[in-house]
DNA sequence: TAGAAATGTCAAGTCTTATTTACATTTTAT
DNA sequence: ATAAAATGTAAATAAGACTTGACATTTCTA
């Protein structure tokens, strides 16, 4: 899964510590999803979505995996 | 987070052994998450939504924890 | 260009989600 | 009414999301 929450996060200008504060995560989370090192439960997907006002799948693009 | 999965299987006459087939996961799982017992993995919504024909944000309704 | 802020990463541990197995109950169809 | 299909539920375990803490590197900025 793939995702663009740096592109957003750059156009609003927020930095991961702050992100991780209005989604109600570690700073150290948001690196490691941006980093695509796990996907986001979806409650925090969700909360990813407000912050961003996009739907989950302009935010995250699945792919089949196998 | 509420969502109408047992609706949409119920509009598509699937069971949930079939469901849960088409998107891999145990039968047990899909009563688990249409009951709200837990709520799926991101990759499993989206396998849902896929099944469905469904955005995300159609098939599960996100409210505040807390 | 030095200090501060931001990011990258790792390890260990916790908690939640998902799976399996197994059995009970309910619904459907004959 | 009976058999078969579908659903409900629960315990044990596995897998993944997430935290904390620590430290290294990169990027801003005064």
């Amino acid at each position: 899964m793939k995702n663009n929450i740096r592109v957003l996060r750059a156009e609003r200008k927020l930095t991961q510590g702050e992100l991780a504060d209005a989604i109600g995560v570690s700073r150290q989370t948001i690196n490691a999803i941006e980093k695509g090192k796990f996907d986001p439960s979806l409650p925090t997907a969700f909360r990813l979505a407000g912050v961003f006002e996009k739907r989950i799948e302009e935010i995250f693009e699945y792919h089949e995996e196998g």
